[in-house]
DNA sequence: GCGTCGAAAAATGAATACAATCTTGCCTTG
DNA sequence: CAAGGCAAGATTGTATTCATTTTTCGACGC
C-alpha cells in the first residue's frame, strides 16, 4: 500500500473543536492537497483517509464533495476522486484573474487602509526582508502569501477577499516552481517595497498599477519555471 | 406545515441522468435558492426536501454541504441550514468585484473574440431589444444574464468564467429589485448597444470602460431600489 | 399569570448496512 | 501466446440505523 504521510498534522486539525468536524475535514483535506501531501493526479482512497482521520465515510465524503465543487478534486462517478492534476496551462489564466482582483484590491485598499492595516503590512514586509536576508526562500514564499492575503483584507469586502483567496489557493499549489529562483525573490521584494510606498501614500492608481505589475512579473517567472519543469513529477502522474 | 412549492421543476432536474445524482441535487437546490422558491433566511427542512427529491438524507446532506461552502446556505451546527439571508449591504461589494472581473472580460474579449462569439452576442442583443420592445422586463432580465454570461466565455479563461459566474449567481438573487424599473431597463439596453459597438470594433480599453460603467450604473440602480425596498419580505424573515 | 424546569418529540450528526459498479486476475478459447 | 470473458474482490453510491442535540410543550412553583 502507498504511504501518504498523513500522520501528524492532520489529526491535530481534526482535534480542533472550535470548528465542526465537517469544517475540520474540509480544511484538513484541502491542506493535504495544497501542501502536496496528496499529489497531483493521485487517487483518493476513501477507506484509508477514513482511518487516518478517524471518521466514517459519511462525513469524509461530504468533505470530498465540497473540495470537488471547489475544483481541488475531480469526482469521477463510481471511480473515486483524484486530486485535480496541476496543469502548467492553468498558470496564466489564474494570474489573469488574480491580477484583475489585485487591481481592485489596490484601488480600494489605498482608500480604506487604516493605521492598523498599514502597521500589519509593514510588519509582514519587514519579515519578508528578513527571510530574504537569510536566503530562506521557503519562508519568503509563505510570508509572501500572508502579505497578499492581508492586503486583500484591507478593502473589507468579503466577496473580494473570498474570490481572491480562492485564486491564491489555486496558484499556491504551483509554488514549488519558484522555490529555487533566488533572483526572482529579490526582485519580488523590490516590488513589494514599491507596493508599500504606494500603500502608505494611499495613492489608489499607483498602488493598483504596482500590484498589477508585480502580479504580471510573478506570472512570468512561474510560466518560465513551468516551461523548464514540465517533466517535474509533481505535475501529476496519472493526468 | 409550510408549502414550499417545490413541485414540478425539481423532479425534472433530478431525472436528468446525464449528470450524477449529486450534481443534480446541487443544481436543483441552488436553483430553488436562486429562484427564491426557498426564501431568504428560510429554514431548510431536510426531511421534506428528501421527500420532494425522492432521495435519502445522505446525498441530500452532501449537496447542502456544497451549497454551504459556496455561501448560498448557512449550516448551523445541530440547528439545521438556512438560506443565506439577502443583505442589501452585499450589493455594492459584489458589484465591486464583478466590475473588476468585467473589466478583465472586456480587455480580453476584445482581443480574443472570434466571429462566432460576436454572432452569438449579436443574437442575444437582438433578443434583448425585442424583450424591451415588448416591455417584458422579466425576459429582459433573463436575457441580460445570458448576455453577460456569454460575454464572460469569450476570453476562454475557465477561472475567469467560473469566478464571474459565481458572482453573477450571487447578485441574481437580488434581481427582483430591478424587475419593475422600466427606465433602467431602457438605459441598460442603450449601454449594451455601446458594448456591442466596442466588441465589434475589438477595442479593449473601450470595451472594458463601457462594461465597467454599465456595471456601476446597474449597481447604482439596484442600490437605490434596495433602499426603497428594505422592507421587502424577500429580504428574509429570520435573518 | 409568568417564568422555569423537565420529559417527550423532532431534527441533526455520524456510523453502519446494503446495493450497485468497477477492478482484478484467472481461465477459457481461438 | 494473445484476446476476451467471467467470477471474486474491492470500491463507490445510497439507505438505514443509532446517538446526540435541539426544540416543543406541558406541569409545576413563584
Amino acid at each position: 500500500m502507498v504511504n501518504h504521510n498523513l500522520d501528524g498534522a492532520v489529526e491535530k486539525v481534526i482535534a480542533n473543536s472550535e470548528f465542526t468536524l465537517h469544517e475540520n475535514l474540509v480544511a484538513g483535506l484541502r491542506q493535504l492537497v495544497i501542501d502536496g501531501v496528496l499529489a497531483s493526479g493521485q487517487r483518493i482512497p476513501e477507506a484509508e483517509l477514513c482511518q487516518r482521520f478517524g471518521v466514517s465515510r459519511t462525513p469524509l465524503r461530504e468533505a470530498l464533495k465540497v473540495l470537488g465543487a471547489q475544483g481541488l478534486m475531480q469526482l469521477r462517478p463510481n471511480r473515486g476522486a483524484i486530486v485535480t492534476p496541476l496543469d502548467p496551462g492553468d498558470i496564466l489564466p489564474i494570474f489573469e484573474v488574480k491580477g484583475a482582483l489585485e487591481r481592485l484590491i489596490g484601488l480600494s485598499a489605498a482608500e480604506r487602509a487604516n493605521d492598523m492595516d498599514i502597521d500589519a503590512m509593514s510588519a509582514l514586509h519587514l519579515e519578508l526582508g528578513a527571510a530574504l536576508q537569510k536566503g530562506d526562500i521557503r519562508q519568503y514564499t509563505e510570508l509572501n502569501y500572508a502579505f497578499h492575503k492581508r492586503l486583500s483584507q484591507i478593502p473589507r469586502n468579503a466577496h473580494l477577499r473570498q474570490s481572491y483567496d480562492d485564486l491564491q489557493q489555486r496558484i499556491w499549489r504551483y509554488r514549488f516552481l519558484v522555490n529555487e529562483s533566488f533572483s526572482r525573490v529579490a526582485d519580488s521584494f523590490a516590488e513589494h517595497e514599491q507596493i508599500m510606498i504606494a500603500l502608505r501614500a494611499r495613492t489608489p492608481l499607483d498602488l493598483a498599477a504596482r500590484l498589477e505589475s508585480h502580479n504580471a512579473r510573478t506570472c512570468e517567472a512561474m510560466t518560465d519555471a513551468a516551461r523548464g519543469a514540465a517533466q517535474d513529477p509533481r505535475f501529476g502522474a496519472i493526468a
